[in-house]
DNA sequence: ATGTCC
């Protein structure tokens, strides 16, 4: 026979609740075969993407793949807990006072943006002055603090159940959940890499790997940065006071150590089990989990980022036009709010569309890799403004 | 995913 290729360990977290679509599972298979990677995970919210599956993590050594992590480097969750009462509000009051927020933050927010880019420039300058960003300084300033597309929003919660009475959060406040990235510059960063090494991955020790590796955590950076004005002008215009409980990403790659092994983690979707709690949000129609995450070592010390997409893009509105008006989409089954002025990615993105939330999180809670701390239902979704052009 | 490909 010929050369024999060390063969990747793939681990796949899965029961018969969940459903995993044979393409996702082909996908991380066919990943798990490049050069260099030593362990492929497959989490319960598996799902293709282009080329390289979504809910994944992988470890490899030596050599680390950029296109793994994909676009939205920096894409994560950001909880906050607001003062508001549960009681005193409405999600669709709520949604009126917020108005539109698609557009570049203005006045002395924008100004704020700018320096906080500007320092972030600087910093990214000081240390690694060989790799300038693919995105120029005013671009990326216009991008603070909007959400985006895709399964991007921002949405308001109140606590359904709690499970751990000691350690939950108030149950009488209401909560924001920001799902956002690093906007264009991430997208550009990936560009460019490709453009110039294609999908073959780089050299650790390499000049080209420690200039992605500075554009990668200058992404990080500022898609955390973008999460925080997303959180403070909607803040601002329900006037509440609030505190950040977590702000994770779940698309990076990361030095990690694995069983003794020096080596790179890729998460593609896949949210990090060793940095304290995390959030797993259903669809805008179903629950989030707030989760105190424990031993996750066997499956790359990662859980689930979502529910999953069961449905692809394209095939929503097809599926879904017959059966609902782009009207019964503004609401859910729980009376909450959509704010969604794009009518396809009202489709896209509508409840249907995603696998069952509880399913993935009893999976990640069976298998030990979770507790439960407690459960949110949205009050209002906001994922774009009502006045976007479609 | 996307200052989105025409």
């Amino acid at each position: 026979m010929g050369n024999l290729i060390p063969s990747a360990k793939v681990n796949i977290l899965a029961n018969h609740k969940v459903w995993l679509e044979d393409n996702a599972i082909q996908q991380l298979h066919t990943t798990a075969q490049l050069a260099h990677i030593r362990a492929a995970v497959g989490l319960p919210d598996l799902h293709a993407g282009r080329g390289y599956p979504i809910g994944a993590a992988f470890f490899s050594t030596e050599h680390f793949y950029p296109a793994l992590v994909g676009g939205d480097i920096g894409c994560g969750m950001a909880l906050w807990q607001t003062d508001l009462l549960r009681h005193k509000v409405s999600g669709r009051k709520l949604a009126k006072q917020l108005g539109n927020i698609d557009g570049s933050l203005s006045g002395d927010d924008l100004q704020a943006a700018a320096d906080a880019v500007q320092q972030l420039l600087a910093q990214h300058a000081l240390r690694h002055d060989y790799a300038s960003l693919p995105l120029d300084a005013h671009s990326m300033t216009a991008s603070v603090g909007t959400i985006g597309g895709g399964n991007h929003f921002a949405e308001l919660l109140q606590t359904d159940t709690v499970y751990d009475s000691d350690t939950a959060p108030d149950p009488s406040r209401v909560y924001l959940l920001v799902h956002s990235g690093s906007r264009g510059l991430g997208g550009a960063i990936l560009r460019e890499h490709v453009e110039q090494y294609g999908h073959h991955g780089l050299q650790a020790a390499s000049t080209a790997a420690s200039a992605y590796l500075a554009q990668h955590n200058t992404a990080l950076a500022y898609a955390k940065l973008n999460r925080d004005w997303i959180a403070k002008r909607i803040l601002a215009a329900w006037k509440t006071p609030a505190r950040c409980l977590l702000d994770i990403h779940h698309n990076h790659v990361l030095p990690a150590r694995i069983n003794g092994c020096d080596g790179y983690l890729h998460r593609k979707g896949a949210t990090p089990s060793d940095q304290g709690w995390v959030m797993v949000p259903g669809s805008r129609g179903d629950y989030s989990y707030l989760l105190a995450p424990t031993d996750s070592s066997e499956y790359l010390y990662s859980l689930a980022h979502g529910a999953g997409r069961k449905w692809a893009r394209q095939d929503c509105y097809g599926r879904l036009s017959g059966k609902y008006t782009a009207q019964d989409l503004h609401q859910t089954r729980f009376g909450s709010t959509v704010v969604c002025g794009d009518k396809g990615l009202l489709f896209e993105e509508a409840p249907a569309a995603y696998k069952n939330v509880d399913a993935v999180v009893m999976t990640l809670v069976e298998a030990g890799l979770c507790r439960l701390i407690a459960r949110y239902k949205p009050m209002l979704t906001y994922k774009k403004g009502d006045s976007a052009c479609c």
